[in-house]
DNA sequence: AACCATTTCTACAACGTTGCAAACATGCTT
DNA sequence: AAGCATGTTTGCAACGTTGTAGAAATGGTT
C-alpha cells in the first residue's frame, strides 16, 4: 500500500483555517466564536458552517498567552485513596465544570517535599489558581510565605492563623464536629470512650492538624459531660487509611478492653476499626460503639453502617471556586477564611439497632439528638439514607 | 488606611523580566532555562541569580504555543465516586507526575452526553492527549468515527472491535477475569452461583460491555464445569453502586434463596451485597461466598474481607501512557490494542475461615487454584498479599 | 596582524488568540 | 447630495516562548 507511514501529526485548525475558507478576515471568526453581537446574520451563517466543517475548536494555550487566562484551575490533595479526598475532588470536577472551568488534579502523596512543590507554585506556571489541601505542612512554612505566587485557597486543616498574602481559606469546625460526634456517643450511654487518629507527634508543634483539632474536640465532650476524670484513651496511629485503624484498634484494645465506644479521626480508620472489632469479637454497636468522620461514599455499606460526620462537601468545593474566582478577577484583599457546615448522621454502628423488623433500608438513621453547643453552622441532620450520590439533607 | 484598594493582579514575571534584570538578551535565558550547553558559566550564573530573583517560572500556556506540547494529558472517567476509578484515576496522576506530565481529570458522571463530548474532542484544544474511559456510551458511535481529534487511548470496555484512527485501546480480558472468579466459587465447592452486574438491556447490542463481558465469563465458567444446566441466576441491577448491589442482592436472594455463591461485577457492588447478606441473616461465606472485580483500597476491609479479580493497575496506567506519549511524538500508524495483566485474589469470603485462630492477618490469601484456557496475556496469578497499597496484613 | 574555527550570544519570526482603533458600508436625516 | 449616526468588518499589535540563522566575541594559528 502506498499510505505514508507515519505521517506527522499536523496543528489542529486555527481561526486563519476558518477564515481562508469563509473568505472573511480572522478577527471576524473571532467575533463569531465570542458571540460579538455586531456580526451580519449572512457572515455569521458563512463562519459558522466552515467551523463545523474544518473542526475548528479554540486553543486554550494561546488564549491564556493573550487574555491571562486559562479556565483551569490546580486541584492539589494528598491522595485519591483516600476516599474523603476522591469524594471531594468528585464534587470539585463537578463543580467546577458546571463553571466551565477544568479541573488539573495534583497529588502530594509524596508527602512533605510535594506538598512544599505545591506551596512554591509548582515548576511552571499552568492554570489561573490553586486549591490545595495539605496534610504534612508544617504550619511555620505557610507563616513564613510573604506572598502566594498564584490565587490560591487554602482547605483542610494544617495553616496558621495568618495565611500569606493573595490567599483565602475554607475550613471546617473540627473541634466542633468531633465534639458532636463525641457528645452523640455519650448521648447513647457509652462512657469508656477512646479517639483513634494520626496526630503528628514531631514536635508537638501542629495544633491545627486534622487530629489534633478532632482530639481536642473528643476531649472538650468528655470534659463537658463529667467524663474529663476518665482515661485519655487516645490511640495515635501514622495514617488515615484502613490498615491503621485496623492496627490501631487492635493496639487500642489490648491497652483499654473496658473501651465502649471509640471516635474515629476519619471513615477510613473507622472501616478498619470495624474489621478489627469483628475479629476481636466485638459486636458493634452492642458492646462497642464506633464513629466515624468524612460520611464516605462506603460509610452507608460498611456492616455495620458507620455513624459519620458528614462535612458538606459540595458547599465546600463551591464555595473554595467562588473565593478563587474573585481572586482570579482581581481581587487582592486580605485572607478570608470561612467555615463550611458539616452535619451528624447517625447510622447502625452507634444506635443498638432500632429497627430491624422489615429489611428495607440498610440504615434507619434516626435523627441526631444532643446538638452540643459548639460549632454555629451545623445543623446536625439526617442522612435519608440511599441516597444517588452521598449527600444527606435534603435535595 | 491610604493602601489601594484592590490592586490588579499582575501578570507573573517572564523571560523578558529575567533578561534586563541579568543584562541579556531573552534568547540567553530561554537558553539557560532549557540548559543549551553553550553558555559560558559567568553568564549562566548570572541568569540563574536573575531567575531566582525574579521568581520565573516558564508560562506553560507559551510553550504550548510555540511548540505544540504542554505535557498535560487529559483522563475522563466516570466519576470518583466509584472506588475503582478513582483508585485508578490515582494511579494515572502518579504514573503521570514522574513523567512530568500533569493530568487534567475530567468526569462524565453527566452520563452518555458528557461522554459524547469527550469523544468529539471537547470544545476547547486543551492537552497533548487524551486517555479515556467511557462507560455508557454506545459503541456505534465510535464505530462511526473516521479519526479522533486528538490522540487518544481508550481504556475499559465499550468499544468497538474496529477503532478510529489515532487512538489505541488498553483492555482487560474481562470475560478471562470473570471465568476465572467463577472458577474460584465453583473449585470451594460452590454449585448455585449466581451474578450480579450492570447491563445495559436497552437494545441488546452492547456486546463489549463490563456488564455482559463478566457475565459470559460467569456463563462459560459454568458451562465449562458441567453447571450450563442451572438455571441463569443473573441478577440485572441499574448501575455498579454500592446501593445497587445492596437492592440486586436482595431481590437476587428472593428470587433465588438457593444461592451458595455470587460472583459480582465489581466490588462496590460486591460491598452493597455483603450488606444485604447481612441483613437477611445469611453468613458469609459458609451460606453464601461472594466474589467482586476491581481489588478495590477498601476490598481487604469489608466485614468479611473480599475475595476479587485484581487488575494491574499501575501496568494499565503506564501501558496507557506509553501509547499515548507515542501517539503524541508523532506515531500515526493504525489502533493497538493491548491486553494487561489481573490476578485473582482471595481472601475470606470466598473461603469458609482457614485460620482463625491466630487473630492476625484478616485476609489469609490462599493461592488461586483453576487457571482457565481463556486470556493470553492474563498470567491468572496470585496477588503476593500484603500489597504496598492498601492491604492489611502482616505489619 | 590577519585569518579561521570555535564558542557564545542575539535578532527575528512565528505559534493562535483577542483588544484596540480605525476603515468601510449602510441607512437615515437634513 | 452631503452629512452623520449606526452597524459591520478589518489590520495591527501583543501575550511569552523557542527554532533558525546569523552576528559577535574568543582563542589559536599562521
Amino acid at each position: 500500500m502506498p499510505s505514508s507511514p507515519a505521517t506527522r501529526r499536523r496543528r489542529p485548525p486555527s481561526l486563519r483555517d476558518v477564515a481562508e475558507l469563509a473568505g472573511v478576515s480572522i478577527k471576524t471568526v473571532s467575533n463569531v466564536v465570542n458571540d460579538y453581537p455586531h456580526v451580519k446574520d449572512s457572515t455569521r451563517e458563512k463562519v459558522r458552517e466552515a467551523i463545523l466543517q474544518v473542526g475548528y475548536r479554540p486553543q486554550v494555550a494561546a488564549q491564556q498567552l493573550r487574555t491571562g487566562a486559562s479556565g483551569m484551575i490546580t486541584l492539589a490533595v494528598p491522595s485519591l485513596d483516600f476516599s474523603y479526598f476522591s469524594n471531594l475532588a468528585q464534587q470539585f470536577i463537578e463543580v467546577a465544570q458546571e463553571r466551565g472551568q477544568t479541573i488539573l488534579l495534583h497529588s502530594t502523596s509524596g508527602g512533605r517535599e510535594a506538598e512544599r512543590t505545591v506551596l512554591e507554585g509548582f515548576k511552571r506556571v499552568l492554570g489561573d489558581g490553586v486549591i490545595f489541601n495539605p496534610l504534612m505542612l508544617e504550619e511555620e512554612l505557610f507563616a513564613r510565605m510573604e506572598r502566594t505566587s498564584q490565587p490560591t485557597v487554602f482547605i483542610g486543616e494544617h495553616l496558621p492563623e495568618t495565611l500569606p498574602q493573595g490567599s483565602d481559606y475554607v475550613r471546617i469546625d473540627n473541634v466542633g464536629a468531633a465534639y458532636e460526634a463525641t457528645s452523640h456517643l455519650i448521648a447513647q450511654g457509652r462512657r469508656r470512650l477512646a479517639f483513634i487518629g494520626a496526630i503528628d507527634t514531631a514536635q508537638g508543634k501542629q495544633p491545627h492538624s486534622s487530629g489534633t483539632m478532632r482530639r481536642d474536640g473528643f476531649l472538650a465532650a468528655l470534659s463537658a459531660h463529667d467524663l474529663g476524670g476518665e482515661p485519655a484513651r487516645i490511640q495515635v496511629v501514622d495514617d488515615w487509611r484502613r490498615e491503621d485503624g485496623f492496627a490501631g484498634a487492635r493496639e487500642l484494645l489490648a491497652r483499654h478492653p473496658e473501651v465502649d465506644g471509640i471516635v474515629c479521626g476519619n471513615d477510613d480508620l473507622a472501616t478498619g476499626a470495624l474489621a478489627m472489632l469483628r475479629r476481636l469479637g466485638r459486636r458493634v454497636p452492642e458492646d462497642v460503639a464506633v464513629i466515624g468522620y468524612d460520611d464516605t461514599p462506603d460509610s452507608p455499606f460498611t456492616i455495620p453502617s458507620l455513624s459519620t460526620i458528614a462535612p458538606d462537601k459540595h458547599t465546600l468545593a463551591a464555595t473554595a471556586l467562588d473565593l478563587l474566582a474573585e481572586r482570579i478577577q482581581g481581587y487582592d484583599g486580605p485572607p478570608r477564611t470561612i467555615d463550611t457546615p458539616y452535619s451528624l448522621v447517625v447510622r447502625e454502628s452507634t444506635v443498638p439497632v432500632a429497627v430491624e423488623a422489615s429489611p428495607e433500608a440498610p440504615t434507619p438513621s434516626a435523627a441526631a439528638g444532643a446538638a452540643p453547643s459548639a460549632a454555629p453552622p451545623a445543623p446536625g441532620a439526617v442522612l435519608p439514607e440511599p441516597g444517588p450520590t452521598a449527600r444527606p439533607e435534603n435535595e
